[in-house]
DNA sequence: TTGAAATGTTAGCTATGGCTAAGTCGAAGA
DNA sequence: TCTTCGACTTAGCCATAGCTAACATTTCAA
């Protein structure tokens, strides 16, 4: 009975932290291709607004993740680029492992950026040692 | 890019449709198990309160999956039916998979809980053939 | 150099999903 | 029967995540 509350509870919380992970993650990402990170460029690989974007901006900025000036570019804090490495270590595992398993890869990358978010280490370590 | 998006949007999709899902398949269990599903039921296994399960069901009765008398137990429209046995074969699936790649029980229910909402058709086969 | 376009910010709207607190109803026991 | 206790509902709070519209700043090209 508390065992499966926590289960359910264990998926919310995954579910309240998978933008996070997915925002950290995007702005590594936009370092490492264009050498920054801005807003709109999120926004356009997000398919939101930039409003949208400002706003989780913000949030991130409260918990430390990000940091930036006004009109800046976007910085991930140490705390930022350890969650970003974390991120993008899943992200990569799962897409692997979904490629490895036959899953087409335009269909594995899709489904890896809702899955990611919800794989626990056990897990994911059979992924890992599955696909190579 | 727009296709990048385009994987974005979905992950979104079914994150704003597992607690629909969930709940259908909650509801599906207890008429099962229990000959009835009632709301304290409901918040006791998921781990929220009453109160948050009485407003998600008037979320649900709105959109035509649930159906209920005040202060009466909970039933199934049709179509909350049809999606009630899709998400629970999901789950099934998705469980089966993992226990079967080397996930202890426990923590393949766990992180079932939260991949089964982001599975296509694809990847739902591929786990199904692999599993069995 | 200056004005237009691109980018970023802010305000304010909606909907969702949590919560507590307070009230209402119904069924079971004294 | 009557009371009480468990179950259900409702109101109202907060935070998040999306949006549009309006405004501010920066950048770039003429
Ligand atoms: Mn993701
Ligand atoms: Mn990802
Ligand atoms: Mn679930
Ligand atoms: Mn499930």
């Amino acid at each position: 009975m508390a065992e499966q509350a926590e289960g359910f509870r264990r998926s919310r919380e995954a579910r309240r932290n998978a933008l996070t992970d997915d925002y950290v993650e995007m702005i590594a990402d936009l370092i490492a291709t264009d050498g920054e990170a801005r807003s709109v460029d999120i926004a356009c690989r997000f398919g939101v607004t930039q409003a949208t974007v400002a706003k989780t901006i913000l949030r991130l900025k409260r918990e430390g993740l990000v940091a930036a000036e006004r009109y800046g570019a976007l910085h991930l804090t140490d705390s930022g680029k350890a969650k970003a490495a974390d991120a993008r270590a899943r992200h990569q595992v799962v897409v692997a492992f979904l490629k490895r398993i036959g899953v087409s890869p335009d269909i594995a990358e899709r489904d890896a950026e809702g899955i990611e978010h919800h794989v626990s280490e056990e897990t994911l370590a059979a992924f890992a040692r599955l696909s190579g």
